[in-house]
RNA sequence: CGCGGGGUAGAGCAGCCAGGUAGCUCGUCGGGCUCAUAACCCGGAGGUCGUAGGUUCAAAUCCUACCCCCGCAACCA
């Protein structure tokens, strides 16, 4: 008999940073939803990756005094590290630089042009030639036609490059969507998507010649494959398209490609479209969830508030950060992320009802029944209804999954806890066992410890150690994870005679949230939950005073500063026209981290970074309490 | 008129598409229990469902207008 096969795919992503919460929210609501086909028994791939070329990657590698290859293994290791923290169960990590995407890609490209739906055509727009890059007509125009950075005037160019027709397929793909309403999901992503699409698309430039960091066309190797095809290609390489016909038979098309919503455009128009017009079968499912928010609005690295997942997981532990990622927000909408709620959630959920129940329960018949399970009896009605409740559940779990709704699956099994901890009220085991009703007692927690075997299986798509713990306490053999679904659709399998283990809180209550929040400094180097002090000394903070301060040309939150160092005057960027205006700043003493890695934003470049505290509603500059010599270190 | 999301108890959200008892979590107040991680269980208080109109026997839900908040476009080493 031939499995069911299921294809899961998130973005690749960019190795051009550190990774933030936000993509290992995907990434483990992936993880979860291929944990659970698997335990339902399909046959699952997969796959994530990292999107390799660009112009992006291809300076950072030169600045970095690197080649591009070298630079990104380094990035992609520390990305896999992340995934191994988080305990990803990837099939497959697909890396856009490799042999076998590289074929793909060409394949692809050379496919679409032979049907003629890529043209070499003229590309034209505003070239400064000292960034070497186009601007477009928006930007040219806030720039008033001048470079910021070089201070020169743009330029009028055009140069070949290749489009693709994507306006032929408009009406094609908004009969699929048509035909197929869970094609895009939420609702209100298609909807955004059809009404995008209905409102004309226009070809795309699918080829460049600014860089060289990419696959050539094939043909024309003077043109590099822009993003489009080299990077959304991934998921027919991941899946052994021409590799593994049998492997691409089986899982092509894919099931879901779960996404945040800002690609969405890119899944859910450019990648069909090229999917048609290559002739190739469409995905079945574009899922395009909502964001992680913080309180204080976007997540942004100039306000420091870029959520480290690793910080997180060495604070609160894996099987918290997951839950919490999976629990807080309904999977589509965005949701505030907060320490706070983050705490909120583990002790009431995790800790109070989950934690306590096992630990109440295990440590019960510890005592009253000698650490051993005992055969049950006769059922009585307030049984049943327990049992019945028991195994209802897996269904409401399969449903929240079926819909995508993964916090709504926690919310199922969390009902069950719920309805567990009643039970022990209801039954109060403490009295069976002072009356010395031993043949009740031994009902009552036997069917205790089926709710707890059924809920230690329908964890195991979302945490990775609870389930294992609780299945080990209950002394059942094996694992949860490799249980059969329809084990959880037969009462009576936990064995009477077997001897529970005594039970260590699962998750300790947390008192206090132990510090302000897991925002990695923007030095962002590998952060660990605490530095040595060698560690703070790699930064080289000096105070400086503001020399001049003005406004970005088309940026509206950016100012340009320039800083003077005691030894030279510096040029920095700093995201705080919002909350300074650049005449109050003149002479102003700051605090500059002047060993920064120098960067280019909005065309203008910065070398180092001024300090700035923000609480969310304001943002207030560091400085010095009164007058002190410009380059004074701060430590 | 650039595009989109949202305004429902103190906080965070569900309900709206298929109108008819306003629900959940946290907090708060009171009670119970004493097995347990000061936890668990039960009950109460607390809401003009952003505003103003309209449709309807009936509107949080449908329609219209307006107000407010937040994203994206579009930069934040």
């Amino acid at each position: 008999m031939t499995r069911r096969t299921y294809y899961i795919t998130t973005p690749i992503y960019y190795p051009s940073d550190r990774l933030h919460i936000g993509h290992a929210y995907t990434t483990v609501a992936a993880d979860a939803i291929a944990r659970f086909k698997k335990l339902q028994g399909y046959d699952v791939l997969f796959l994530t990756g990292t999107d390799e070329h660009g112009q992006n990657i291809e300076q950072r590698a030169m600045q970095a005094q690197k080649t591009p290859r070298e630079f990104v293994d380094g990035i992609v290791d520390g990305i896999k590290e992340l995934w191994r923290l988080m305990d990803i169960q990837y099939d497959d990590f697909i890396r856009t630089t490799e042999d076998r995407h590289f074929r793909v890609v060409q394949e692809i490209f050379r496919r679409v042009y032979e049907s003629g739906d890529i043209y070499k055509g003229e590309y034209e727009g505003w070239y400064c030639t000292g960034c070497e890059a186009y601007f477009t007509d928006t930007q040219a125009r806030d720039m008033d036609g001048r470079c910021p950075d070089h201070d020169r005037p743009l330029e009028r160019l055009r140069e070949h490059a290749y489009f693709f027709r994507l306006s032929k397929y408009a009406d094609g793909l908004l009969k699929h969507i048509d035909d197929n309403p869970g094609f895009i999901q939420p609702e209100s992503r298609r909807n955004e998507v059809v009404s995008f699409v209905r409102s004309g698309l226009e070809d795309l430039c699918v080829s460049r010649t600014s860089f060289r960091w990419g696959i050539p066309v094939p043909f024309d190797p003077g043109h590099v494959i822009y993003v489009w095809f080299d990077a959304l290609s991934n998921y027919l390489t991941g899946c052994g398209y021409l590799q593994d016909h049998n492997r691409y038979g089986k899982y092509w098309p894919a099931d879901l490609h779960l996404i945040g919503k800002e690609i969405v455009r890119f899944h859910a128009v450019i990648w069909p479209i090229i999917l048609m017009a290559a002739g190739l079968e469409l995905p079945k499912q574009v899922f395009g969830h909502g964001w992680l928010v913080l309180e204080s609005g976007k997540m942004s690295k100039t306000r420091g508030n870029v959520v480290d997942p690793v910080v997180l997981v060495g604070k609160y532990g894996l099987d918290a950060v997951r839950y919490f990622l999976l629990r807080e927000v309904p999977f589509g909408a965005d949701g505030v992320y907060s320490e706070d709620a983050m705490v909120a959630r583990i002790n009431a959920d995790l800790a109070n009802d989950l934690g306590n129940l096992v630990h109440r329960t295990l440590a019960m018949i510890k005592r009253f029944l000698g650490g051993v399970i005992r055969e049950p009896a006769e059922l009585e009605e307030i049984d049943v209804l327990f049992k019945e409740k028991i195994l209802a559940t897996p269904a409401f779990v399969e449903k929240a999954f079926d819909a995508l709704e993964l916090s709504n699956g926690l919310a199922a099994v969390g009902r069950l806890v719920s309805a567990a901890n009643k039970y022990i009220d209801d039954t109060a085991p403490w009295s069976l066992f002072r009356s010395g009703d031993d043949s009740r007692l031994g009902t009552v927690f036997y069917n205790l410890c089926e709710a707890l075997r059924v809920v230690a299986v329908l964890l195991t798509p979302f945490l990775v150690e609870t389930p294992e713990r609780i299945w080990q306490y209950l002394g059942l053999p094996g694992q949860p994870r490799t249980q059969d679904w329809e084990s959880l659709n037969v009462w009576g399998l936990t064995r009477p005679g077997s001897l529970v283990q005594e039970a260590a809180p699962l998750f300790p209550r947390i008192e206090a949230v132990p510090d302000r929040d897991a925002s990695i400094p923007p030095a962002g180097a590998a952060a660990p939950a605490t530095v040595d002090l060698e560690e703070f000394k790699r930064l080289d903070l000096k105070v400086g005073t503001i020399i001049k301060a003005e406004a970005i040309k088309g940026a509206s939150r950016l100012l340009k500063l320039v800083v003077d160092t005691g030894d030279e005057h510096r040029q920095v960027v700093a995201g705080i026209a919002e909350h300074y205006e650049p005449e109050q700043l003149a002479g102003k003493q700051v605090v500059l981290v002047a060993n920064l890695k120098p960067v280019t934003i909005r065309g203008v470049e910065s070398r180092g970074m001024i300090l700035a505290a923000s609480d969310g509603k304001g943002l207030r500059l560091l400085m010095p309490d009164g007058p002190i010599e410009e380059g004074s270190p701060v430590s």
